[in-house]
RNA sequence: CGGGGCGUAGCGUAGUCCGGUCAUCGCGCCUGGUUUGGGACCAGGAGGUCGCAGGUUCGAAUCCUGCCGCCCCGACCA
């Protein structure tokens, strides 16, 4: 079992909060619930969004944009989705401001009222909808395989930095099939890249599986999730994939002609991820010395320190750095070189740590005359005095084997902090332990409810592997289908 | 929207109970010098409507009233 990287004696959410200021990822904005992604944090997002941006074409899929306005007529077409949305929306109710007449500052002009308002967009299903259909009469024009990278804004009560901000930037794929088959292949196959990404980019082991009715998009047939486990022992919803059925496509009208000349509603999907996957990202692998970013996803690497007395000193390390860096920039390895003169090593040293760079080299005099280098591993703190020469396709599989080794101490965190449970008393002490439990449930909406309530844990989801075995609910002794997996989430 | 806490320099804070050289200290910032193998040191310096608005008082960061904002716990949260 992976040791415990996180001892400090605050609670989780300050030792959290303490790194992204720390880390100089992002902080509070002055605007309520919003955030101010900094320059470093925002680094990281767009190689999040690069990596996927790059799968969704792969996939079939181009990029596009629609309004952040949505017409609050459109918004209430789909009676579910606008119960789902309707207490979190920011609501544009005028175009104008004048200057107040008792001088005291500008007002809204009452004379600027919208004859509709518009809503912020909370997520584009309605937007999207209402423009597919215009773009769709027959099955040549399907399917419509669109993602859009965006801001959304959802009002919520109380936020935290990436993980629940007022405003977050995220992408949202729509899109549009001529069979219920071909859609539901659609929502399973993103959710397939999303955990492709987690695991292979982010590092982050996740469970594949499908909400309960209770916990579904609002709008949805289908809710397919990936769901992740913090250090803290909560589960955080990482990204999800929806098949919308013809729900979207009834309320705003949009048949397709088939082969035959029949006239049928088209079947839809709609999946996204989130900035929040950067607070998965720092939940899962950071420590009590700061952030541990996977090498796939770091916006530095290798960062390269010099030690020095002099000018002469500096001047020959340098010239082996810039070599070294041409080397690690024809493998592809993104790399700094910090000469900067301001900062003493030692306060590099806990800089690049704090801020979770995977390698870090360090060259003096010493090292230059024996032709030597010190080599720092970020994941397990330890550092070695290497030969120079060779060092950079050595370097290059160093960084796969700290990849594949920061996935593999998450796994094994999952794996020690997953539990089997078979009675509700059992459970009521474990799930305040933290971790994934998994237990029978008789499949209604009430047990749900009342585990929620008595113990705030909720049905993370219905996963797709592990154990099907039939046993019998916890709660109420009735049949059940198979095990599922609870957690208290974020 | 309920319950609790807080608001003093860019950040973090002392002082508030008991009004009177109280605007404190640390970090950061600026200048100069010495330094540089794990967040340097010395000297000098800049920076504050004490959240806002009233009130009490000879005198308010401190007491009173109202407002604003933030944090935590609930409620809320595909």
């Amino acid at each position: 079992m992976a040791e415990k990287k996180v001892t400090r004696q605050e609670d989780y959410a300050t030792w959290y909060n303490d790194l992204v200021y720390q880390a100089d990822l992002a902080e509070h904005s002055d605007v309520r619930g919003c955030m101010v992604i900094k320059p470093y944090g925002y680094a990281i997002w767009e190689n999040m969004r690069d990596v996927l941006d790059a799968k969704f074409k792969e996939t079939g899929h181009s990029n596009a944009y629609f309004p952040l306005f949505i017409p609050k007529s459109y918004l209430s077409k789909e009676a579910a989705h606008v119960d789902g949305f309707a207490k979190e929306c920011a609501v544009v109710t005028h175009y104008r401001l004048k200057n107040a007449e008792d001088g005291s500052g500008v007002i809204v002009d009452p004379d600027a009222k919208l004859q509709e308002e518009l809503i912020v967009r909370p997520t584009s299903e309605t937007i999207i909808w209402n423009s597919y259909k215009n773009w769709i009469q027959s099955y040549r024009d399907l399917p419509i395989l669109i993602n859009q990278w965006a801001n959304v804004v959802r009002w919520e009560m109380r936020t935290r930095l990436f993980l629940r901000t007022a405003e977050f930037l995220w992408q949202e794929g729509h899109t549009a099939h001529a069979s219920k088959a071909e859609a539901i292949t659609e929502a399973e196959q993103m959710l397939d890249v999303y955990a492709d990404f987690a695991e292979n980019y982010m590092a982050m082991p996740v469970l594949k599986g499908r909400k309960t009715a209770s916990e579904r998009f609002a709008g949805a047939e289908d809710t397919l999730c990936i769901e992740a486990l913090m250090q803290d022992g909560k589960a955080l919803q990482a990204g999800t994939s929806h098949f919308l059925g013809q729900n979207f496509a009834k309320a705003f009208d949009v048949k397709f002609a088939d082969k035959e000349g029949k006239l049928d509603y088209v079947w839809a999907t709609s999946w996204g991820v989130s900035t929040r996957l950067m607070g998965a990202l720092i939940m899962t692998h950071s420590d009590d010395q700061g952030l541990v970013l996977p090498p796939a996803l770091a916006p530095i690497q290798v960062v390269g320190v010099p030690i020095y007395r002099t000018e002469e000193e500096l001047a020959a390390i340098t010239e082996k750095f810039n070599g070294l860096a041409k080397e690690l920039k024809a493998l592809g390895i993104r790399f700094k070189y910090d000469n900067d003169d301001n900062r003493r090593p030692g306060w590099k040293f806990a800089e690049y740590e704090t801020k979770g760079v995977p390698l870090r080299l360090a060259m003096g005099p010493r090292d230059l005359e024996n032709g030597k280098i010190e080599l720092a591993r970020r994941d397990t703190k330890t550092k070695e005095v290497i030969d120079f020469s060779g060092i950079s396709t050595f370097i290059q599989e160093l960084l796969g084997q700290i990849q594949a080794q920061l996935l593999q101490n998450a796994k094994d965190f999952r794996t020690a902090s997953t539990k089997i449970i078979d009675s509700y008393a059992q459970f009521k002490e474990e799930i305040e332990k933290g971790g994934f439990l998994l237990a029978h449930w008789d499949g209604t909406a009430e047990t749900e409810e009342l585990i929620k309530q008595e113990t705030k844990a909720t049905i993370r989801c219905i996963p797709f592997d592990g154990d099907t075995t039939p046993g019998v609910c916890m709660v109420t002794g009735k049949p059940s289908e198979r095990r599922v997996v609870f957690a208290k989430a974020y």
